[in-house]
DNA sequence: GCCTATTTTCGGCATATCCGAAACTTAACG
DNA sequence: CGTTAAGTTTCGGATATGCCGAAAATAGGC
């Protein structure tokens, strides 16, 4: 009884439109032949659908090369909206991290059993990393995120790791099962997460969950580059700092 | 000769999926009944397509609200990257025109007929408006849409007028022909373009175009109260102020 | 200026989209 | 707690339409 239809189902042609859409981000730009082949489609098809998509405002040319347009961004600013309040409300709490540690910070959101970043701030000694508004990256490889799994319903949890498996990203990454309950069990009882190397091979970080009357909100993180994160500070200090600002965060979002 | 097909033709699939995305876009959050009248089509078409759209990821349900996802914020992440040169030449120079006047600044590109704004800070003094990254307004009612129109070939703004027309948002909207070309040409003269109240009732703008080599890459502009910004505050120091900013801006960009 | 590679047009078939109605679920109310 | 109404989901079938393959047109390279 699967409630979302799998990877097949549903509407075939709207499945090739968001598979060339996705190509196209992949790339950057591309050539309507090289999408075609891509996506395993006719040449003719790929151009009909990037004829419609151009048409339709979401795909631009230039010379051949196709990319997406700036109406996924108007489309996103909407989306993020949604969160509008946790962001607000996390602001201040994350430029205080920052004045204090000069790290980064992320703030995270769970959508589709993915982790979304929907904000983040950089600290002078801030490390530029691969994530920005709107990357998405699985659960179990952040700090943050395995957090949010934390504090989600045991079911929620069995259904998000069931389909979106525990790949590896790193050599350090969990990946079973096992693992990972007695990872999020600890979590739970210390109240803060570590991702030591699990996402990135030299990326250190620490995360909470916002949680507020049992439900989860999203997630933040102080990451930075491993050299630096160790010993004392890593283990304690920041940790101390994130409670406290999530403490803040929470209070916030509690008196609306 | 139709290039671009128009509103119709193309793939219908495709036009129905974008239409269902848009309505989304507009109410923030709709049920499947609702959206099936605003898009007209059977609620069971509406239901097939919002099943598919949510197992691509790119809507969340939530207690049969449906609403865009930060899939959107994704793509919309990586379609703004195409203008990131422009971004980060513009950000130290916007910067400096803030410490200097407290207003708001924006930067806009031209993309399919229609001004899009990528970036914008606000001043101290800044009025909330409703802009944000991603948002599309009309070329013609905006000081910075303005810029570049007088600096794009003439056939290409035929071909933006002919196909957006020259609708009017507030009284002083340009709405004819003749009016936009002594605009553009009064524009060329003298480097900055003016927008009275033309696309707010209550705000006035100061626009210059970022120019290489002939080619246009987009416009800046400082938009406030109207109230603030009037007699030489607004003709003459700001224009000077802003045409300084832009200088710097072209320089950097030719320096890559 | 010819030749190659890519894009665009075109016609037909098979398929998948879309609809309407019926079954089912959820919520509201007495 | 039973009844009704509103909304959602399932289902089967007709027709429209998306998809392909090949041919025509265009652009680019040598």
């Amino acid at each position: 009884m699967p409630q979302t239809p799998g990877p097949d189902g549903g509407i075939k042609t709207t499945r090739t439109t968001f598979a060339i859409v996705e190509t196209l981000h992949e790339r950057e730009a591309a050539r309507l032949t090289e999408l075609a082949a891509a996506v395993d489609i006719a040449n003719s098809t790929a151009h009909e659908h990037l004829e419609t998509l151009e048409g339709c405002g979401y795909v631009v040319e230039d010379e051949g090369l196709f990319s997406l347009s700036l109406k996924f961004l108007d489309h996103g600013t909407r989306a993020k909206r949604r969160y509008q309040g946790l962001i607000e409300a996390a602001k201040p709490a994350l430029e205080g991290l920052i004045d204090e540690t000069n790290e980064t910070m992320n703030l995270v959101v769970e959508e589709h059993g993915e982790a979304v970043y929907v904000d983040r701030m950089v600290g002078e000694r801030g490390v530029p990393t691969n994530s920005w508004a709107g990357k998405r990256k699985p659960l179990h490889t952040l700090a943050a995120g395995k957090s949010i799994l934390a504090h989600l319903p045991d079911e929620r949890v069995d259904e998000i790791v069931s389909t979106r498996g525990l790949a590896a990203v790193t050599e350090r990454t969990i990946t079973t099962r096992e693992q990972l309950e007695d990872e999020l069990e600890t979590i739970r009882d210390r109240g803060v997460a570590f991702n030591d190397r699990e996402s990135h091979d030299r990326i250190r970080a620490v995360g909470t969950p916002i949680v507020l009357e049992g439900e989860v909100f999203g997630g933040i993180a102080i990451a930075g580059p491993a050299k630096r994160l160790t010993g004392e500070y890593f283990r304690s200090e920041l940790p101390d700092l994130l409670l406290g600002a999530v403490n803040e965060i929470e209070l916030k979002l509690a008196y609306h």
